[in-house]
RNA sequence: GGAGGGGUUCCCGAGUGGCCAAAGGGAUCAGACUGUAAAUCUGACGGUUCAUCCUUCGGAGGUUCGAAUCCUCCCCCCUCCA
């Protein structure tokens, strides 16, 4: 049986912030199962390795024998999401929300322990409350106090729009711990406010509120931005391995450390001793080996993360070609096709400008050959390995 | 309802009749150096039949030889007053 004290250490790794530490001391020494909550979007079930850092801690309190609420979010996901003024979100119907969560099962399966796992939507409660009682909800809270969070308050100074929805967001997450009586409720760090506001909504209705722990955003591969599938800076759950690996070793030193903190799901212990390795010599990239292959073995397995590991040393060691290259056929139109069009219709360029850019840059090459003439022409009938720039390569035939 | 301010290329942001495909910064991409790391340096960064032509500055019209810049109407956002 593992200690209250490990347990919060092991509650507390790579968290932002425990509010309150005490209550949550208190709620493990009572020695019970606690409710662990964690809300997520429905409109999203295409996971990376940002969202897993929530599901990395909910699994932690699993471990600890725990109960993890997996909240979908469908009563809110039907209204749209408050952020990103032009878009319209289409609001979702039953079906897809249905669709949505059948396939965040799958993937979260990957981390979560299914026995221990419990997938909770707030339409259930939600539906129930009507109008009247929404609006009675939202009595419950004022504007100044919402005018409190942090981007609102950003927004409202800085002249920008906030919706009156956007108010009610809150309101209903803070109500959704109401309706699961949660102990914990996990977060990132920019839902602070709105997991505090569940602390009061329980209070409100004669709860002992929950504990709210917030996560960091995980920084995406840039390591200056979080992780999103808008800046492309992110590793998707459902990569090949041969991506991840590339992805994950493209990662700066420094963040390997943040992303073995938050990914990992070895000690860190371990993970210290390793750091101290590096310091005193030790090759980071070494090191970097080894969270990518655990990475790839829990969304692939073992063989796929030692392949993808040779793989790389193969190509980018020993400079050889990738082992897996998408075959491409393009059209000529009489016979001769220029290298711009060619590079654009193999999608290897966005356009031929980008094509003609990249060549002039030096980026182009065939056959491994750089190629320097911007006005060359590929006859019909010939195949060659295009490559622009490190990473993208395509076997195109011309026809 | 009234008064004022504002909508510029992925983002921020300059630009008030031609020299504007439009400063500067960020992001991004490419090259060099490397460990597909960081830092640094260099370059690119709307499309195209590429020293050409075409489309872009909230939308639609108009003035002009010429408009992101001027006029009209419309849409949207913000602030203050009611």
């Amino acid at each position: 049986m593992t200690s209250v004290l490990e347990a919060l250490a092991l509650i507390q790794r790579g968290a932002e912030e425990v509010l309150l530490l005490d209550e949550l001391k208190e709620k493990l020494d009572s020695g019970r199962p606690l409710r662990i909550k964690a809300g997520f979007d429905p409109t999203a079930p295409d996971l990376h390795l940002g969202h897993t850092v929530l599901l990395n801690k909910l699994r932690q309190f699993q471990e600890l024998g725990h109960e993890a609420i997996f909240l979908i979010g469908d009563f809110t996901g039907m209204i749209g999401d408050p952020t990103g003024k032009n878009i319209t979100r289409q609001p979702l119907t039953r079906d897809e929300v249905i669709a949505n969560a059948r396939s965040y099962e799958e993937q979260i399966y990957k981390i979560l322990d299914p026995e221990k796992t419990r997938i909770a939507f707030n339409s259930q409660w939600m539906d129930e409350l009507g109008s009247a009682g929404m609006i009675q909800l939202a009595a419950r809270h004022t504007v100044a106090r919402m005018l409190e969070r942090d981007d609102f308050s950003k927004r409202y100074k800085g002249g920008q729009p906030i919706a009156i929805h956007e108010f009610l967001y809150p309101l209903v997450q803070g109500y959704d711990s109401v309706a699961l009586q949660a102990d914990v409720e996990l977060g990132g760090t920019d839902q602070k406010f709105n997991l505090l506001m569940g602390r009061e909504l329980q209070k409100d209705y004669g709860q002992s509120p929950q504990v709210i722990l917030t996560m960091p955003l995980l920084e995406g591969t840039g390591g200056v931005q979080k992780m999103s599938k808008s800046l492309n800076n992110y590793v998707g759950i459902n990569e090949s391995p041969t991506e991840m690996f590339g992805k994950l070793m493209s990662i700066s030193d420094e963040l390997m450390w943040r992303y073995f903190e938050l990914l990992s799901f070895r000690p860190m212990s371990e993970i210290d001793s390793w750091k101290q390795a590096v310091e005193q010599g030790e090759n980071p990239r070494d090191i970097k080996f080894r969270l990518a292959e655990e990475i790839i073995e829990r969304f692939h397995n073992r063989e796929a993360a030692v392949a993808a590991r040779e793989a790389f040393i193969a190509r980018f060691q020993k400079g050889a070609m990738p082992d897996e290259i998408a075959e491409v056929e393009v059209q000529a139109e009489q016979g001769l096709l220029p290298i711009a069009n060619l590079l654009k219709n193999a999608g290897l360029t966005p356009s031929t400008s980008d094509a003609l850019r990249m060549i002039k840059q030096g980026a182009v090459r065939i056959d491994g050959e750089r190629l320097e003439d911007r006005s060359k022409k590929i006859a019909a009938g010939t195949t060659h390995i295009y490559q622009v720039g490190k990473r993208r390569f395509a076997k195109v035939s011309v026809v």
